[in-house]
DNA sequence: CGAGTTTGACCTGCGC
DNA sequence: GCGCAGGTCAAACTCG
């Protein structure tokens, strides 16, 4: 088996925040938990909501091109085989975002600063945060400004945070402002941007083994005394392809107690737990 | 005074 | 083995 990836393009419903997720997993097993990535894509997503999923699944090079096509309220997830690379012993599960300092400052955990360094290529040096909430909790937090972007931040978390989230927000949102007075952080602008191309022999085309696209279509229930409405999902197999059929998505119900931590979200998605494969790494571009 | 930040030194993985 | 680059440490410093 293969090395296995995700990725999604997430547009809130007013079209201010957009990112492209790659998420990489063990390939031991098809099967992997996509609630982290759903919650990591609500999270991000600022007070949008995201009111469509499409999952797909596709090999390594696969064409990101269509993924740029979706309209406002949509979340595009692709599953597929990535190239394998090597990588850091004792490598937690890394997830990198690339959030607009909005993004930021909805981040609901305490960081500590304990380190920065300047990045070979970047014009921007890359800090490093950990959990300050908690002695012992492994989580960190590495933040960098983008390059093609400044008013984005790539945000890398690392581990995962061995208690539960803090009453009481950091201090992260007024340090950018500090750092970045310049820097908006109101409406975010509208970013999609391509997966760095991959590293192949020059000229060589890309070729997509299959491309099995599932779509996970989202109804808002909206109710005016409880914000916190579920949307259920309905996930249907859109296409199919030979080699892929014994990848079958379970059709999934949104309920809200998957989101019962999340806050400032005007609608809520969530994703019971599935017997998917336990999710490496993820990634969001 | 405690918590967070800064910054140079040190550690470690990785490629050659 | 060596050098590079990324990640972490820790002392000094800042801030509320």
């Amino acid at each position: 088996m293969e090395d296995w990836s995700l990725q999604a393009i997430v547009r809130g419903s007013s079209g201010d925040l957009a990112k492209i997720v790659d998420i990489e997993m063990d390939g031991q097993d098809p099967f992997f938990d996509v609630s982290p990535l759903i919650n990591y894509s609500i999270e991000n997503c600022s007070r949008t909501a995201a009111q469509n999923i499409n999952v797909a699944e596709d090999k390594p090079t696969n064409d990101q091109s269509d993924q740029s096509t979706g309209t406002s309220s949509v979340v595009r997830v692709t599953a597929g085989y990535t190239p394998k690379y090597k990588k850091r012993k004792n490598q937690h599960k890394r997830v990198v975002i690339q959030v607009s300092a909005e993004g930021l400052a909805s981040d609901m955990w305490a960081w500590r600063k304990y380190g920065q360094k300047p990045i070979k290529g970047s014009p921007y040096p890359r800090s490093y945060y950990r959990c300050s909430s908690s002695k012992g909790c492994l989580a960190r937090k590495q933040v960098e400004q983008s390059c093609s972007d400044p008013g984005m931040f790539i945000v890398t978390y690392t581990a995962e945070h061995s208690h539960s989230q803090p009453t009481r927000r950091n201090s992260l949102a007024g340090t950018v402002r500090q750092k970045f007075p310049s820097h908006k952080t109101q409406n975010t602008k509208t970013v999609i941007q391509e997966k760095p191309e991959e590293s192949s022999s020059s000229g060589s085309p890309k070729t997509i083994q299959h491309q099995d696209e599932v779509n996970i279509v989202t109804q808002p229930k909206i109710t005016e005394e409880n914000k916190a409405e579920t949307i259920e999902a309905r996930v249907f197999k859109e296409e199919s392809h030979d080699d892929s059929s014994d990848f079958i998505m379970p059709d999934f119900v949104l309920n809200e107690d998957f989101f019962s931590g999340l806050v400032d979200f005007d609608e809520f998605i969530s994703v019971p737990p599935q017997q998917f494969p336990a999710v490496r790494s993820c990634s969001w571009f």
